[in-house]
DNA sequence: CCAAAAGTGTTAAGTGTACACCCATGC
DNA sequence: GCATGGGTGTACACTTAACACTTTTGG
């Protein structure tokens, strides 16, 4: 059967995490992580000009939830945001923040994966510790990552039927609160996109002041001149023109730039701006 | 003896929060709160041009601590934050925001609230109860709250011997990691100082322009220039000037101000400056 | 009258914004 | 050659930063 299998892959993912086979040796859930707290990751890709985050359809659902998880008994919070990172996408090393917490005691009530599950055959032990696990209140911690949009194999993993790119600015509805959380990503992101250099992560090594640009006017939803977004971004001296232009494409073939890594790491840690 | 009464006076106070009386009804304290989960509260106040915290001398310890507390099973973070604040320091209504989640595993670890509680007597259910619960680990959440000085009346609460303002220039040594949540809030005012406009909640309902510089200065860390200072609030229109001045103090009577909550609330939501 | 704090205006420098022309490429 | 996108410079407006004198008050 179909819901007991999803039961089974939920309980054996999750021990997989606590380094545990289930066979072997079924732990609590409550026993390996963390109760009551979890984390939720947007990841903002950019392609063609569009600003992107990867979505999970959840199995046994129709909707469609960010990727998310528990933090170990032991682990830090932000190790935690790191392994679920990568447990579900792959992804390794890449920018990873914390935004916000989300603790609303209602957040898991409407619109709900509980109720979800509780329609669903409970029949055994595995079943039912998931059951009782998903039930809970959770609070959960929003981080967002900024990933190059060609490093992430779109697999599904054990959890989801699929793992895909979707816009931002449209996106299937969300379980739970997960509208919410990206919302208040995308916030932080546009707040902080004039004192951090934003790009470096979602950006190929070698990129074009135009792409540059435009990963700045889809972040911020509107248009900016050409002239002053150049003079402004060489002014940060974050950037380095390379030798080579991006040829093949049609028109005029323009400047590949690279990330200064030195610069741009000052540049975080003092921001772009300052004002007072 | 000493110890006893204290895991008693922690079990009574954690139990109010619960709207339990200890005696009657004795619940699990993991029963009634979400376990894992803290708020410290980092309550800044203005007075005599130096930016104070507000912090509590713990019972059986020598060390200082913030405010804090626990989450209820059904109560919004936000709640929490808002209900620990009250509890502690008796203030409602005022400006409170997380502002980061410290997620450390050995944050309960070092310097330790619960290896000081293991040391001492353990003779009986709310003592053992008590010293289970603070032996867990947990992931606090950092709220900082502003407050109007002289609104405080730093009584003592259940949990400590001293409430005090302190000088956040000169505070005594914390416990766990609260310095560093101290330092994280303090970075966060800074950052925000230019874009919210921080004020009306630390300063009385009438103050003067130099009062008002003063708070910025000491946010900041630095001298402000008097003229320019003066020109760019009163360009924000975030304030009036009232008909009469501050009398009665030496020298030249300086005007009084008032915000205009209007724009203040306006300026909140917008922000007082945008790039790009 | 003197010291200390408060009130105010002007100017130069820097930064942001608006805008127009030339160049390279594919069709 | 023309449409499209890329590269650059200049002028104006606005904001910021530097700065000095006058007024009030208590002693």
């Amino acid at each position: 059967m179909i819901n007991k299998r999803f039961y089974h892959a939920i309980i054996y993912f999750l021990c997989n995490s606590m380094n545990t086979n289930r066979n072997a040796n079924f732990l609590k859930l409550s026993e390996g992580f963390l109760p009551a707290l979890s984390v939720d990751i947007v990841i903002f890709g950019f392609h063609q000009n569009e600003l992107k985050i990867l979505l999970l359809e959840l199995n046994g659902h129709e909707n469609w939830g960010l990727p998310g998880g528990f933090v170990l008994q032991e682990e830090h919070l932000h190790d935690a945001a790191k392994r679920v990172l990568k447990e579900r996408t792959g992804l390794t090393d890449i920018f990873l923040e914390q935004f916000y917490i989300f603790g609303d005691p209602d957040r898991n009530q409407s619109n709900n994966r509980a109720a979800q599950l509780e329609k669903q055959i409970v029949d055994d032990a595995y079943a039912k510790e998931v059951r009782e696990w998903f039930l809970k209140r959770f609070v959960t911690v929003g981080f967002y990552a900024l990933v190059e949009y060609t490093m992430v194999d779109p697999k599904q993993d054990f959890l989801s039927l699929k793992c895909e790119w979707c816009d931002i600015n449209a996106f299937p509805s969300l379980v739970l609160d997960h509208r919410e959380i990206v919302e208040k990503a995308l916030q932080t992101l546009r707040q902080n996109i004039n004192f951090q250099p934003i790009g470096i992560n979602l950006l190929p090594k070698e990129f074009t002041m135009p792409e540059l640009q435009h990963l700045y006017e889809t972040i911020l939803g509107r248009a900016l001149d050409r002239r002053n977004f150049q003079k402004r971004i060489l002014a940060y001296n974050i950037v380095s023109r390379l030798p080579q232009k991006r040829t093949g494409g049609a028109y005029k073939a323009p400047y590949l730039y690279a990330f200064n890594e030195a610069t741009y790491q000052q540049a975080l840690q003092n921001g772009l701006k300052n004002t007072w």
